[in-house]
DNA sequence: AATGATAATGAAAATCATTCTCAATTAGGA
DNA sequence: TCCTAATTGAGAATGATTTTCATTATCATT
């Protein structure tokens, strides 16, 4: 076999769940993109590979994925869910929201140290055991700042 | 006049927007609870005051609320968006969500000024004017560790 | 290869939170 | 009071997501 096989698949077999060309297909679809895909938008981009494929397929594996911590589904406030493949570790990014122009953009990891810290915190104080997080901020972006009132 | 007009009363005027009767105890309801409640849930409450009040008011009141950032609108996953009353300043609490139980737990600004310092820095950074932030640690809460898988 | 048990899929219908439409009402300034 | 724009309530419409159910794929055993 020419590549290993990616970490999400050691995941789902673990889980004990089948590693079906449908899901594999949506997973190379979310590994390939940088956007946060809406489960409609991953269904249009599969079916170019594989034009049999059901929504409902779309939205049951992405679920699936999504509880067993492989995928992270999240809510930008346009009405849809959108879909990111998780990062390796628990990781993960800030999300900038422009409440102005709907554009959201991506902090490159810097805050994660101090991420890391309140994330114990946090998890001690409460007795919580945390998977993922998921941080927004809300606001204007720079453009829109200029531009628009 | 024996109260002072709430915060959000003066935010609403100076937007040039009318303290109507619907509005008021939309806003009472938000102000009364701990819960994070739902658009239904607040319909309900309020109609105990005023039996006449439509569903779509309750709507639009908190779209308008939410826009002008008198109120917050958070989506916890389990199908229908919550709102809870902005704090006064832009501080904002982080939610806890069990994955399993979808209980909500609210830590009690423990981080804030670590939080404020990744805003800060998010901030310049970008060239992002942050107007309020959404923190989700999801996650399994104390009790669903122990009892169910 | 055939079998059977179970998981996964596709198509279509159903659900249901939210938004839209529009006629009626209200609020506040001239 | 009159005028105008904002607001409201009822109900219909929308549309993302879920459910249903018959069919198909998977895989361990004969
Ligand atoms: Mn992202
Ligand atoms: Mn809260
Ligand atoms: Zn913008
Ligand atoms: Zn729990």
């Amino acid at each position: 076999m020419r590549y290993a096989k990616p970490w999400w698949y050691k995941r789902m077999i673990e889980e004990g769940i089948k590693f079906t060309l449908q899901r594999k297909l949506i997973l190379d679809v979310l590994n390939r993109t940088k956007k946060h895909l809406s489960a409609e938008e991953i269904y249009f981009i599969v079916r170019k590979f594989y034009p049999n494929i059901g929504f409902a397929t779309v939205y049951r594996t992405l679920d699936l994925l999504t509880k067993i911590g492989i995928v992270i589904k999240l809510n930008f406030g346009d009405g849809r869910m959108r879909y990111e493949l998780a990062e390796k570790e628990n990781a993960s990014h800030i999300h900038l929201i422009c409440k102005n122009c709907g554009k959201v953009f991506e902090d490159g990891g810097d805050e994660n140290e101090k991420i890391k810290e309140i994330e114990k915190n946090i998890s001690s104080r409460y007795n919580f055991k945390v998977e993922n997080l998921k941080i927004f901020f809300m606001g204007k972006c720079e453009n829109c700042q200029k531009g628009g009132d």
